[in-house]
This record gives structure tokens, sequence and C-alpha cells, in this order.
RNA sequence: GCGCUCAUAGCUCAGCUGGAUAGAGUGUUUGGCUACGAACCAAAAGGUCGCAGGUUCGAGUCCUGCUGGGCGCACCA
């Protein structure tokens, strides 16, 4: 990746061009040949030891150029100390450079260039942690997106909590994200559904009628019945069967809708768009899909049914789009569904799917190829199940017998800041297993309020301080302890750290990027104490930890998860 | 059978897309509150990165095979 224009980007920007031109200048003098520069990192080593930065450049370069690492490193530390005393643009800040190891080049900045970066960072305030890594683009999020039947369970919470950070965090690195819910309101589920709900009303009304067997079981589903009768009676008992089955559904439906809409809201999560798949259907826009692919040759009639033939695409068969009874299948809705996001002008489309739909997603990039669209244009998450556990106990998890754990349960028995932080920790690809015994028990241990407690502590000790002193610019050159220039350090990755979970679309980096923050805080907490006689060391120290508090609340903002003064 | 995916400390997990001596939390042991919040800090101990090959200056990371877990392979969604 290239840097970022960020407080750590630009220098290692800075010490990449000087690498570059180094080399095109031992190239002129004949010291080196190759044709390229071969792509090398400028990163801040693991090890302290190892300098502020480090760059692989002459280990990279040593096959374009048939010499040894080390070789190529000496010609180039030559060359880097010349442009240093020469006084060259890119050198400004630079120290040292050593030769270590396989052949790395390790950099010291000059002392300062710390409190230099803590000064940048304090000047950008608020902005400090965005950057213009996204450029802009449009890109879509659609997660949860749950059969509005049921309930939302630990699987949808998950990737609530994934899918709404990750939208937080691509707009963040300066991406144009939207969140996107779609509705599964059409099709076979929902006319099992209206059958459920038909059977349950008539039953109410003393007309038994044996329910589905493939029905739903909600539990919720007979007091939303009850409701209905109380208010209205048996007034739809004399409507035609599917007239009566629809409009049970249409309301039941409504209903669902707003439920999950205030059980994600109340979780934290505020939708752009929810797009019902409905209006797919009746615009025309599957048939036309159908049209389309038909014209490009991409169907096949068979059984009485048409098939895109997937095989074109890779696949290992053709999948089918409308059945022989002349429906057409969930798929065919889907390629409409994805042709339409693109046609809304999104670049990219992100869709966060559970691990049992890992089946659909090449067909689904072979489908969007057919319609000549970039395959690449569209990613997608694959989030590993969430397994649920009561006593040691594995619990079956189906929307049909009813037995889950339920978001709303989880927020409320664990609350939002600890339900949010647990699954967005976690790579989307870990299998979890949850115990809610366990859960309530352990929510005391939570990562979270490991952070949490960081920024509190700062808040306190700001409260405390005197009046005034922040407000004033303070020299942060005076912060040279190890605690302090550790934590400038881990504060001055921020941006970075944003943009490379942006970019990965993996929004754990980010939690474990804010505990980390956290330790280093409390690390120096234990080394250095704020409130001291010296003037000028205090208010460069407030001033420090106030840019912790802000990154800290920023982050946490980001996972959705809040930042209290006092807990 | 075919495919996707995962395997890292006793347990739960990171590991910056191939870099230098593999890191946290938790649990165990030990030390630290008369200074800004002990929901904290410091230290010790804990590893054949599932196994076997391969690619190269260099592999936890990439490729192949194997073993084991999870999940798919519908005119369901």
């Amino acid at each position: 990746m290239l840097e970022q224009n960020t407080v750590l980007g630009q220098r290692k920007a800075a010490i990449r061009r000087l690498i570059e031109n180094c080399l095109y200048q031992n190239q002129r003098e004949g010291k080196l040949s190759f044709t390229e520069i071969a792509d090398f990192v400028v990163e801040q080593p693991r090890e302290e030891a190892h300098g502020d930065f480090a760059a692989n450049a002459a280990m990279v370069m040593a096959k374009v150029c048939r010499r040894a690492p080390r070789d190529i490193a000496a010609l180039l530390k030559d060359s880097i100390e010349k442009a240093c005393a020469a006084q060259e643009a890119d050198t400004a800040e630079i120290q040292q450079v050593e030769i270590a190891g396989p052949g790395f080049l390790n950099f010291w900045l000059k002392p300062g260039w710390l409190g230099a970066c803590l000064e940048e960072i304090l000047a950008q305030g608020e902005n400090f942690g965005r950057s213009n890594t996204g450029q802009g683009k449009k890109i879509q999020v659609e997660f949860v997106s749950a059969n509005p039947t049921g309930e939302l369970h630990m699987g949808n919470a998950r990737g609530a909590a994934i899918g709404d950070s990750l939208a937080n965090i691509l707009n963040a690195a300066g991406f144009q994200a939207e969140r996107e819910f779609y509705i599964n309101d059409a099709g076979n589920q929902i006319e099992k559904f209206g059958l459920s709900l038909d059977a349950l009303y008539q039953t109410r009304l003393g007309h038994p009628v044996p329910f589905p067997e493939d029905g739903y079981h909600g539990a919720d589903l007979p007091r939303l019945i009850e409701d209905l009768v109380a208010r209205e009676g048996d007034i739809y008992l004399k409507l035609p069967d599917q007239e009566r089955r629809n409009l049970l559904a249409d309301y039941a439906l409504s209903l669902k809708i707003t439920d999950i809409r205030n059980a994600l809201r109340n979780f934290g999560v505020e939708y752009d768009v929810w797009f019902s798949e409905r209006t797919l259907h009746e615009s025309g826009a599957v048939q036309g899909i159908i049209d389309k692919l038909d014209q490009d040759d991409w169907l096949l009639q068979q059984d009485g049914a048409i098939w895109l033939d997937c095989r074109r695409f890779g696949e290992e068969k053709p999948e089918v789009l409308v059945r022989n009874n002349g429906v057409p299948t969930y798929f065919a809705a889907d390629i409409a569904y994805h042709d339409n996001k693109f046609r809304r002008g999104f670049d990219t489309v992100i869709d966060i799917w559970g691990a049992d739909h890992h089946g659909h997603v090449a067909r689904m990039q072979g489908a969007m190829e057919a319609l000549g669209y970039d395959r690449q244009r569209l990613e997608v998450i694959l989030m590993q199940f969430v397994r649920l556990y009561q006593g040691g106990q594995l619990l079956k998890m189906s929307k049909r017998t009813g037995q889950y754990v339920t978001l709303n349960e989880l927020v409320e028995e664990v609350g939002r800041d600890a339900a949010r932080f647990f699954f967005v920790m976690r790579s989307a690809d870990s299998l979890i297993d949850f115990d809610m015994d366990l859960a309530k028990k352990q929510s005391a241990d939570n990562p979270v309020y490991y952070a949490q407690y960081a920024h509190a502590r700062i808040c306190s000790i700001l409260a405390a301080a005197p009046a005034g002193v922040c407000s004033v610019a303070a020299d942060c050159s005076l912060l040279r302890q190890e605690g302090e220039e550790k934590l400038i350090r881990k504060l001055a990755a921020f941006p970075d750290e944003v943009a490379t979970a942006a970019l990965s679309r993996e929004p754990h980096r980010l939690a474990m990027y804010i505990l980390d923050l956290a330790a280093q805080f409390h690390n120096f907490y234990g080394q250095c104490h704020c409130l001291v006689e010296d003037q000028a060391l205090m208010s460069a120290r407030l001033h420090l930890i106030q840019a912790v508090a802000g990154v800290i609340r920023r982050g946490l903002a980001m996972l959705g998860v809040s930042a209290p003064e006092k807990m």
C-alpha cells in the first residue's frame, strides 16, 4: 500500500522518495543496474531498536540488480548520507541511517519529530483519523438483510456490528459509504409466512386450521395475531383465502420491519436505504434482467425452466432463474438487485453474508460479469457462524423452531457497548461460540471497558487540571520519556489504521488498535504524572492525553461504542 | 465425492497482506495505591504457528498434499 496523506504517511512517503532518488542516482552513476524499482515497503519496525522507520528496498532490489542486498544497502546508505549532508529534499527530519539484518535500511529521525507529530495531530483536531484514502468513491455496504419474518438473532447482531462499523470506517477513510438493508418481502418465504399467520388467525377465531408443516413458529406471531383480533375482530375471515393471507402477511411484515428497524437502532445502527425486493418484481426489473441475459445469450431452456449458464463464468452447473411455474427464483431477483445497486452509481458494493451463503458468492459475481460489470466490484464478506450455547450445550439456532437469542435480549443483558465490541473485535472469519449465561457473568471483563476506562481516566485528569492550560499551545517537544514517545507513536498511527481497516474491510483491526492505544496510555499513566509543577511539561502532557482521549472517543464511535467521561 | 473456510500459549484471540527475537487478554505465580480513577501498572512462566513438502535472501503469512473442525453442493432464500 502506498502511503496515505497522514502524519506518519507523509514521513514514510518522504523516505520512499529519498530512497527512490538514491536508487536512480546510483543507476546514473553506473553503480546499480535495473529497469524498474521493485515495490518496497517503508514501515515502522516492531522493535524500537530498529529505528523509527525501516525500508526493505535493498532486499527487494537484490534480484533486479543481481547484487547482494547488503551491497545495495551500503550504496543507498552512502547516497542517503550525502543527500542529508547536502540538505536535499526529503532529508530534513532524518538523523541517521543504518544497515541491519539481511539488508534493512533503518532510519532514525531527529529528536523532537514525535513532538512535531503530536502538534500536527492536535492541529487537525476532530479531523485527525480521517484521510482521503477512498478519494470519495461511493461504496455501498449491505448487511443484516434478515428475513423480515422473524426476529434478529446473534448472527444478525454480528453482521450489524461489522457492517455498521465498516461503513463508519470507510467514511472516515474518505469513501462515501451507504448502509443498506435488503427486505426479502417477496417470494416463497412470504407465502409460507402468510399461510402460518392465516392458520393462527383462523384458529384463534374458532376455525381450527392445521399449522403448515414448514411454517413459522416465532413466539411473537400469536401475540401479533392476538393484537389484530383485539383491534379488528374477524373482519378478514370473509375474504378469499389468498387475499386474506396477503393482507395478514403485509400487516405482519410492516410490524416486523418496524421491530427490526427499532432493534437495530437500539444497537446503534441507522440505515440509509431500506430496499424492498418486491419493488424489483413490480417494476419489471427482474424480468428486464432476464431479457437482457437472454439477449446476450446467457440462458438455457430445460425442463420448462429458464437457467443461467453459469459454466460460462467458471461455475460447475447452470442455475435456475425462472421455475417451470413461471416464478423467478431468489437468484434472479438478487441479480436484478445488484444490477440496481451498480446503476445507482456505486463503485464498489460490499455484501456481508453468513458463511452458509458462500456457495452463492462466485455465482453472484459471475452473474455481474454476465451483465458486463467487473466482478471485482462486488465484494462479499463471509461471516462465520455464531454458535449458541447454554450451560455448555450447543443450541440449534433456527427461525422456524423459534429457538434463539434475539438482538434485543443481547443488548438488554450485556449492554450495547459490550455487545458491539464483542462482535467487532473478532475477525469475520472466526467462528464464535456464544453462551448468554457466560456473557452476562463476564460482561464486566469485556475489553471495551479497558478502553473506556482509559478515556474516563483522562477526562478526570483534564477536569482536575488548572483551567485554561489546554487552550494555549504547548511545546510538545518536551515529551521525551519512553512512555510519552510510545504513546505518540501509537497515536500517530491512527489514520493509517483506519485506512488499512477500510481497505481490507476489516473493522476488527480498529478495535485491536484502540485496545493497544489504551494499553499504551495506561502504561504512560504509570510512568508519568500529568499534573506536575513544571507548567510547560504539564501543558504538554495534558495536550498529549487530550489527543489520546479524542482518538479513543472517535475510534470507539466508529465501532458504535460510547466513550463515557465517568464510569 | 466436489467446493468454500478455519487451525497460533492451558483457554479466547491478534499478527499491519512475505520481513528482523511470533504478540495481547484471560488463567497461574510475584510485586505495586500518603500524587492526576487499582475497571490500572510492572515482572515471571507459558509456543514443533495442526502435519509434511515446495516457492526465495527470508514463510505464521503464498503453493501442493494430508489430518481435523465449521459450512455449502435445491425449480429454498
